[in-house]
Order: C-alpha cells, then structure tokens, then sequence
DNA sequence: CTTAGGG
DNA sequence: CCCTAAG
C-alpha cells in the first residue's frame, strides 16, 4: 500500500501519470487500460528514486563523496530493492559511478540490454533540482508519516518551487518535450561530451533515457540556465535514419528530401539502433500537448496538480514512455514560427493573479475635465489615457542560422501578429487589482482626473470568447494604433466596455472639454503589471502550424505515390514519399491530396498559388477517379459479402 | 494510431 | 491546416 503509494511519484518530482480518462474511443479499443498500464511505474523508477535519494544525501554531506562509501550505499540499496520488489525486474541496479568526484556519479544501471521503457542500458540520473531530490528522498524512507511529508512538500510550502519547474519544462523546454526527448537528450549528452569538466550544464529534461546512450551520463542539478537556448538551436534532432531503411529501395520511390529550415538544423549524431520496433508515431508527442493545451484544462496554472494533468497526455513522463521511437522526435512540427506562449493562463479570478497575460508599460495622462452637462448624473470628468505602448506576451520563434533576415522578420511578424490576432483582450487594473466590473464608471471604480492614479494599468489577456480574427493589420487595433499620440477612438465614458479597446479616450462630450486638470503621469513602475519572470511561467496553448504549401515537386511525389498506393493509405505514403519531410503528416498528405483534387477540378483562372502543372493534375484526376472505383468495388464485395451472411 | 471528412 | 468521429 505504501509502496503502491510512493509510486505516484517519479523520483525528479514528475509524477507518474494518474489513470487516464476514459475516452471513448479509448475505452472503445481497451487503450485506456494499456495506456494505464504504460503508466505503471517499473523498478527502475523505483530504483532511480532511491539513486534520487543517494544523490540527496552526498548532497547534504559531501564529503561522503567517494566511490566506496557509494558503492557500499548502493549495495545496501540493491540488497533491500531485492528484498522487497523480488519479482521486478532484478537486473536493475544502482550503481556507484567510478569517476567523477561530485555528487552525481549515481546512476541505475539495467543489466538487461533491453529495458521494459525502452531505456538504455545504463541510464544517468539527472537530477533537476534540491527540490526533486527532497522530493525522491522524502518518498524513499519507509514509512507513511514521511511521505506525506513529502506530499506536504510538494503541496505546501514548495508549492511555488513545484509549480516554477514544472512550468519551466512546459516552458523552456517544450521544444524538447514536444518534439520528444532524444533531442534534448542529443542535446544533454552533447553539451556533456563538449565539456566534460564543467558543472552544471545541461538540463531540460529528465533523464537521458530515450535514444539509445551508451555512456552514462552524469549532469548536475543545477538550474538548466547554462546551456539551454544554444544547444537547442545547434543540436540536432536524432532520427533521421530511422526512414529509409524501413522501405527497402523502391527504385521508382520518389522521396521528397525537404529543404526546410528543420531539416537543416536536424540530423542525428547518434545512430538509433531500435530500428521501427513500432509504427511511426508522427504526431503523438506534440499533438497530445497541444490538445491538451488547447483543451479546457489550460486555464489551469501549472502547479502540481496540473503538471498530474499534463502527464496523462504524457508530457512529463520521459521515463514512462513506452512506445518511444526517435520518428516522431524528427516530426513535422519541429519548428513553429513561433513556440506556444500565445496564450497565457487565463485570468484566474484572483486579484492578484489574475492571469495578467502582458506586462504592461504605459504612460498615462490623464485628464479631467470640471465641466457638467450630463442631465441625469452629477459632474463628468474626462480621462485621457495615452498608452505608450504594449508589450507583446513572451513568445519563443526558432528559426536556422541560414535564414535571412528578412525571413527573420516576417516570422517575428507573423508570431506577432498572431498573438494579436488572436482574441486577445485587455484588462483593466487599479493599484494593481483587477477590475472587473465592467460596467461600472470609471469614477465608481476610482479611475478618475482627482483620484489615486497612481497604479492605473492594462494587460492583455487572452479572450476564450473571442473567435481570432483574421491577421490583417486592421485587425490589432490596439497595437497599431495605440503608439500614436492622438487618441484614436472615442467612447463615451458611460459605455462600459472599457476593455475593448485600449485607445478609448472617453473624452467628455466636446462641449465639456473646458478646463482639462493635468494629472500627473502614472507611475510606470506600477503599471508594469505582471513581472517579467511570472509571464513564462505560464501555461502555453498550441499554437497553428506555419502554413507551408507544397511546392510542385512535392506534389509530384504525392502524386506519385497516391497513383502506386491508392487514396486510402495516407500513412504508406507519407512513408514512401514524405518520410524526410518531416513538417508533413499523413493528414496533411491527404488535405492536400484534397486540395489537389478540387484543384484540378476548377478552372485554372480560379487556382492560386504556385500553379501545378496540368500534367500533374490530370493525373490526380485520373488517380482519383481509379482509385475512387476500386473502394467502391470494395465496399460492394463487404456489402455482399454481409448480405450473404444475412441471409 | 489512422482514416475520413467537415470546418 | 485544424479538429473530430470513427475504425
């Protein structure tokens, strides 16, 4: 009970991944309870929280840091693993490291070639941080009170620091996290060999588990600043070589060997050498993040709790993963013009965290006016705000050395202007609380030309109930206009919804605007709203893929491809003729195939973009056409086939 | 996961 | 290109 207890936990504080919800179509295929067991913890997690606890302890003491003392430590360790779990798997171990002179020369080792989680064969213990380690250490003593102990920690005081980190592996590391973990392990174990000497280097993920690492690795627990965004641009995703050898020689195979930005900064040092022990899982690993991002439950501040959230779609879980491949690390979504961080928690109904999506610098003047000519109400006083400017929500882009500059903007551009485009709205804050009341005046709410304005703010902040408009230009008013001096737009004051746009000067009734009271120009310290480092701990939501259109050759080999295999086998090929391109997915094989169709069936004055030669689509017609009577011939022999049983 | 189809 | 229902 204890035991299955301390299970919940992953010994670096990820958690073990609860029971998944039920979907249907999962329940439907009995997925759900694979996907459970997939979930089960297995010795060496077990193992690699007591190695957590190893290292925790030289940590406390260091001078306990040599080999001897570890071994005997290690022994004790393995006898009492052995005791207790003798039916898992035995040929784990911890093992005491014979270099290394820091504290991090533990690591489990599995005698086994081939781990249940397709680990390697001797796997390093990364530790992420004093927190972790407390954490695993915590969870490793014997009995109940402790661990509670260290539920409390992971509950209560710590919370922050829980909350911090995991967020940091959304965030910092959600490249890696999306695009699988070989990349960071690639980039762990490279970042290691380069200097081998210096401390405190790499971490994003866990533990270096996925691809196939021969060396033990040994990483500090230091916090992940050193490395991280330079080895990620430079290093390369593993993989690469998993494809061809999958498809032997087709000598009319006509692989599209994409000369996208990704494949360019791609392209393993390490040989895989589980080759294709499963299908090709293309989208797995980012699409279910950014399903869950996108789901209802992103409101959700990423603290514990919801890291749990996160693991059922298996983000967090780099040691459970089972079906792990280095396919889908090369995927198609390697780059997209700009990392998720569109979106930002959504408000949470606190005051003080009230989801603030946007720093905010503004310098606002206001003004009021003493005049009166509202029948039904007392004085009117006009307040006039000049924004300065916005700033843009946090957003990560990625983009090769080899790109141009002007490439370079037009992504900042276009990641801008999503973000802007996207339902953004503003917030309204006084003395930094949220005001939420919309309809109130300004004056009830104390923004007003004779009051403490001291603390006036704005943030954006995402909108849910807003559809994204379209990304013309005229379509961010706010940002655009709002660096211009004159005030844009007019709203009366009375007309509440003050947080659709930015620029309202609500201006009194022009025959009003007769003795102005300059009021002094807000404190931009206290309009900075949301401190810098809290935007990045917010949870990201996906963001659309770049469109990328294919070019004729593509559609050649689509084309191709489609006349040998037929229109219902979108996953052969993309196989066969797409497996380096790694930004397309068999769905976007098939959308195309789609667009293709429809295509050569209009008019040529009705086609736009890079037009297809009509040669290629009247072959898609043709193949379209075949292909077309070969299901309905299909279906026919099904139907019969049913109808003789019935009967 | 893959396929099919609507948006 | 996204999403989702359905194999």
């Amino acid at each position: 009970m204890v035991l299955q207890k301390r299970l919940d936990y992953g010994f670096n504080g990820y958690q073990v991944p609860p029971v998944p919800r039920a979907t249907r179509s999962a329940r439907r295929r009995g997925f759900f309870k694979k996907k459970h067991e997939e979930n089960q913890i297995c010795a060496f997690d077990l193992l690699a929280i007591v190695a957590g606890k190893l290292l925790l302890d030289k940590k406390i003491a260091p001078s306990s840091s040599n080999t001897s003392a570890d071994k005997d430590q290690c022994a004790v360790i393995n006898s009492a693993v052995k005791n207790k779990w003798q039916d898992v798997e035995k040929s784990l171990k911890v093992e005491a490291c014979d270099q290394g002179s820091s504290d991090n020369n533990i690591y489990v080792s599995d005698l086994s070639h081939v781990h249940r989680q397709g680990c390697s064969s001797k796997e390093s213990l990364v530790t992420q941080n004093d927190l972790n380690l407390g954490l695993a250490s915590a969870l490793t003593k014997p009995d109940c009170a402790e661990r509670s102990n260290a539920e409390r920690l992971v509950s209560g005081q710590t919370k922050n620091e829980i909350g911090t980190f995991a967020s940091k592996a959304e965030g910092d590391s959600s490249e890696y996290r999306e695009f699988g973990d070989c990349k960071s392990e690639a980039a762990t174990k490279r970042a290691v060999k380069d200097e081998p000497h210096k401390s405190g280097m790499v971490q994003s993920s866990t533990v270096v588990n996925m691809c196939n690492l021969e060396d033990p690795v040994v990483l500090d627990a230091k916090p992940p600043a050193l490395v991280s965004s330079d080895s990620r641009a430079k290093v390369p995703a593993c993989g690469n070589h998993i494809s061809n050898s999958s498809y032997p020689t087709n000598q009319d195979d006509l692989h599209v060997v994409s000369r996208d930005d990704d494949e360019n900064s791609s392209g393993c040092t390490h040989p895989i050498t589980t080759k294709k022990l499963f299908r090709p899982a293309p989208r797995i690993g980012d699409r279910r993040i950014r399903k869950f991002l996108a789901s209802k439950c992103w409101k959700v501040a990423p603290r514990l709790k919801d890291a749990t959230v996160s693991n059922s779609d298996g983000n967090f879980k780099p040691v459970f993963r089972k079906r792990q491949n280095c396919y889908r690390h090369q995927r198609s979504e390697r780059i997209y013009p700009f990392k998720k961080r569109k979106h930002f928690a959504y408000s949470s109904p606190s005051n003080s965290d009230g989801g603030t999506s946007c720093e905010f610098v503004s310098d606002l003047s206001l003004k009021g006016s003493n005049g009166d000519a509202s029948v039904s109400r007392s004085r009117m006083h006009g307040v006039k705000l000049r924004i300065k400017s916005f700033s843009v929500p946090e957003f990560l882009i990625e983009i090769p050395e080899s790109s141009t500059v002007g490439s370079l903007k037009r992504t900042v551009m276009e990641a801008v202007t999503a973000i802007l485009g996207s339902g953004l709205h503003v917030g309204v804050l006084l003395q930094g609380k949220k005001v939420r009341e919309d309809n109130k005046t300004l004056r009830q709410t104390g923004i007003s030309h004779n009051n403490q304005l001291d603390a006036l703010g704005f943030c954006l902040e995402p909108n849910p109930s807003q559809t994204p408009p379209s990304l013309s230009p005229g379509d961010s008013p706010f940002l655009l206009q709002c660096d211009t001096p004159q005030p844009i737009r007019r709203y009366p004051p009375t007309t509440g919804e003050v947080h659709q746009d930015i620029c309202a000067d609500p201006e009194p009734h022009v025959n009003n605007l007769g003795n102005y009271i300059e009021i002094p120009a807000m404190n931009v310290e206290a309009l900075a709203v949301v401190p810098a480092h809290q935007k990045s701990k917010r949870s990201e939501i996906a963001q659309r893929r770049i469109r990328r259109p294919f070019s004729v050759t593509e559609v050649e080999a689509l084309v191709h491809a489609v006349e040998k295999l037929g229109t219902g086998r979108w996953r052969d090929v993309k196989l066969q003729a797409f497996d380096n391109a790694k930004h397309r997915t068999y769905v976007d094989l098939k959308d195309k195939w789609k667009t293709l169709v429809h295509t050569a069936r209009i008019s040529p004055q009705q086609r736009r973009g890079e037009p297809v030669p009509q040669e290629l689509l009247d072959r898609v017609l043709t193949a379209h056409a075949y292909w077309s009577q070969q299901q309905a011939k299909q279906q026919f022999k099904h139907q019969q086939a049913e109808t003789c049983l019935l009967l």
